[in-house]
DNA sequence: GCCCAGGAGAAGG
DNA sequence: CCTTCTCATGGG
């Protein structure tokens, strides 16, 4: 992997098991949005890129980075030093459903994102879809959050801090159109300023387990099982985590046999069959049924 | 109009 | 412990 930079824009070269679509499309995050040549606009961790990439040459192109952005947050953001070729053989081995989700969505990857914006997005996720969930978190941004930069001639908005969202009422929510989940939303911050973000931060580390970062997760209003799954997997780097959702049922069911409802059952393969990348392998069979027309 | 969405909290068994 | 009901909103 060689990086270069070259007015305004940082080139990856050797960017493998990669395709952005795959990546911003299957559902993890909501803040990046595909323009009609391909590229994807949006914003992390507190800065904006447009980002592109080149199947052929294997070629990622970052604009609106240079290499001490792609250094202190893109590389890390976007898990390139991660080897998912190794992965996927791993998990597709004597597997062939596995192996069709695998090769429909042979690009994805699981992004490193910030805790805060990950609790509060899956928040406001349950028992929603993903458009409205994204129209959801821009309100909130703009509504509460401050500017973060302007950027390809937009404005773009970082999430409210816990202590903002704290002292807001359900009344200066309203505009969000959150429903119900605006309740969620202020007593979880109300919660995670109380305890400090470092606490929050902790969950991510190696010293906590996947376990332990789950079960501290459903101590936050609105966070249950699928959404502790979520945030473990998207922003704390537990990757065995295997979130079970609408669609994962579906999939489970239709290609696996596995009883609709049967949940317990659904995790306990996960765990047998997909171990300590269940997470990855969740996301491959969520991309498959969500986007696979011939199923 | 209708069903549904990356579900969870509350109430009742 | 498990099952059922309810929740606000708008996409398709």
């Amino acid at each position: 992997m060689t990086v270069t930079e070259k007015n305004g824009a940082v080139i990856v070269e050797g960017v493998k098991d990669f395709d952005l679509d795959h990546i911003f499309d299957c559902g993890q995050c909501f803040r990046w949005e595909r323009r009609d040549d391909g590229a994807y606009l949006g914003t992390a961790r507190g800065r904006q890129a447009l980002m592109s990439y080149d199947s052929s040459g294997q070629e990622l192109t970052i604009y609106g980075a240079d290499k001490d952005d792609f250094e202190e947050v893109w590389r890390d953001y976007l898990d390139l030093d991660r080897d998912y070729g190794a992965i996927k053989a791993e998990l597709a081995a004597g597997d062939p459903v596995m192996s069709r989700a695998i090769s429909f969505g042979s690009g994805i990857r699981i992004l490193k994102q910030e805790k805060w914006e990950t609790l509060l997005s899956f928040i406001i996720s349950q028992n929603n879809n993903i458009p409205r969930i994204k129209k959801c978190i821009e309100s909130l941004a703009q509504t509460m959050g401050r500017p973060s930069g302007e950027f390809m001639s937009r404005q773009f908005y970082s999430l409210p801090d816990p202590e903002r969202l704290a002292g807001a009422s359900v009344d200066d929510l309203a505009p969000c159109r959150l429903g119900y989940r605006a309740r969620y939303l202020i007593d979880t911050a109300r919660q995670v300023a109380e305890e400090g973000l470092e606490s929050l931060e902790r969950l991510g580390t190696e010293e906590v387990s996947s376990q332990e970062a789950f079960d501290a997760l459903l101590g936050y209003c609105g966070v249950g099982p699928k959404v502790a799954n979520c945030i473990a997997l998207f922003s704390m780097n537990k990757l065995d985590r295997f979130p079970i959702d609408v669609w994962v049922r579906k999939v489970m069911h239709r290609l696996y046999g596995i009883e609709e409802n049967d949940m317990k059952r659904m995790a306990a393969f996960a765990a047998d069959n997909f171990g300590h990348y269940g997470g990855i392998a969740q996301q491959y069979l969520f991309y498959y049924i969500t986007h696979c027309k011939e199923i």
